[in-house]
Formats: structure tokens, C-alpha cells, sequence
DNA sequence: GCATTAACCACAG
DNA sequence: CTGTGGTTAATGC
């Protein structure tokens, strides 16, 4: 088991706190290598620990209704996951897996609270943080009520490709079914508009790879929506 | 009305 | 799991 002194991929919040605090932050964490398609935790779980992504990639899901899954966020490294727990030791409301091989740091909720209460700088890293969270969740809502299929699925191509990978080239590791469950659609709409996408040589699709041809094009669908 | 869009369904690979 | 129609309901012109 791997020491915080050594972690390399500390939060900014973790940066904050004393030595004393560091050390009783060490204390009470532990980090977790999983394997792609793993549950980091589930809904309806009790929230005793927060999850702090190292490496790798997950996403967050939430079941509606209809007992159908909507995927609510991919998360990159360096973010934390159930940051909500922070309220109180309740249940998660809502269920985070990696879908890809990933090192995953959990924290316990308790030790979690008495640093917020302790160390105001440690707290407002963790403030900036949530908000952003908020303002990214406010924009995503915003671009996937207001843009049709094609624009969605450009908006993706576009966060995995400059977001998430850095390249033209990229693989997205979801099914279609989840890439649906992503932009609030349909499997056979994510798959038509890909056909689309792909026939008019904007991008090219194999399985889960994708490479953007014509970025300024997909740029352009994604910013009409 | 007519056209567009996307969800729903069934079926095939 | 993925891809392909056909059908259907909603929306806009």
C-alpha cells in the first residue's frame, strides 16, 4: 500500500493541510487499483467514504424512473467523487464505476469533515472544486436539453478528443448504449448519428475508435447544435 | 397538411 | 453488443 507522502497526484486540497492534518489524512485514506468496468460505489450505498480519482477514467450514473440508467458525468483524473457524503453519513445518490483501468484513492467521510472544519484553505479548494463541478453540470444540462442528436454526439466527440485524450485520434471506452445514456438518447440515435458523422467524412468510426477528420465542421455542428 | 426528428420496437449478425 | 429498417409521436413551417 502506497503512502500519501508519495502520492504524485495529490489534490489541491490535500496540498493545503499541516502536517499534523496530512498525517491524519493518511491515516484514514487507502488507495484502490480497479479494473475497467469496476464499481468505485453504488447508489443506495452508505456514504462512508469519498473517492478520489488518480488515473484512469470513470463515470458517474444515476437510475430514473423507468429503472433506465443516465450517465451524469465522465470523470477525469484528479477529481474527487462523492464529495456529497460530506453531508453526512447517509447513502450515495448515485453510483460511480471506472471504465478503464484506474487507481482510485478512497477517504473516509468522517476524517474528511474535521479537516473542512479545521482548515479553511482545505476547505476552499474543496468549494472551488464543487463549483466547478456545478458550473460544468449546468452547461452540460444546458447543451443536452437544447441541442439535437448530432450536436450532442459532436459535443462528445469534442470532450473525449480535446478534453479527455488530447488527440484526433481517440477510442471512447462506452457502448453505444452508454454513449446514448450519455447525451440523454438512444442507442440507435447515437448510432445513425455516427453513420451520419462518418459518411459525410467528418469523422471516422471503428467500434469504439474515433478520429476526427474535419474538426472545424464538428465544431461547427457541435456550436449549432 | 407536410417534413423533420428522434424514440420505440423487432430482428439479424 | 451493434446495426438496420419500419413505425409512431411530437414539433415546426
Amino acid at each position: 500500500m502506497k503512502e500519501c507522502t508519495d502520492c504524485s497526484i495529490r489534490s489541491k486540497a490535500v496540498n493545503t493541510l499541516s502536517k499534523d492534518e496530512f498525517k491524519f489524512h493518511s491515516e484514514n485514506c487507502a488507495e484502490l487499483v480497479l479494473e475497467a468496468g469496476e464499481t468505485i460505489f453504488k447508489e443506495g450505498q452508505l456514504s462512508s467514504h469519498i473517492a478520489y480519482l488518480k488515473s484512469g477514467l470513470a463515470k458517474i450514473n444515476k437510475k430514473g424512473i423507468t429503472g433506465s440508467n443516465q450517465i451524469l458525468k465522465i470523470v477525469q483524473p484528479s477529481r474527487y467523487i462523492g464529495l456529497q457524503a460530506i453531508l453526512s453519513n447517509k447513502v450515495h445518490q448515485y453510483s460511480a464505476s471506472v471504465i478503464e483501468n484506474s487507481t482510485v484513492c478512497y477517504v473516509d467521510a468522517r476524517s474528511f469533515r474535521e479537516l473542512i472544519k479545521r482548515n479553511a484553505n482545505f476547505a476552499h479548494e474543496l468549494i472551488l472544486h464543487m463549483c466547478e463541478d456545478e458550473i460544468s453540470y449546468f452547461d452540460r444540462f444546458v447543451n443536452v436539453h437544447q441541442k439535437q442528436i448530432n450536436g450532442k454526439i459532436a459535443d462528445t466527440l469534442l470532450f473525449f478528443s480535446t478534453k479527455v485524450v488530447g488527440s484526433d485520434k481517440f477510442t471512447i471506452p462506452l457502448t453505444r448504449t452508454e454513449l446514448g445514456a450519455l447525451v440523454c438518447s438512444t442507442r440507435e440515435s447515437v448510432i445513425r448519428s455516427l453513420r451520419e458523422l462518418s459518411n459525410s467524412g467528418i469523422i471516422k468510426v471503428s467500434g469504439k475508435n474515433f478520429e476526427i477528420c474535419k474538426k472545424e465542421l464538428l465544431l461547427s455542428i457541435s456550436n449549432k447544435g
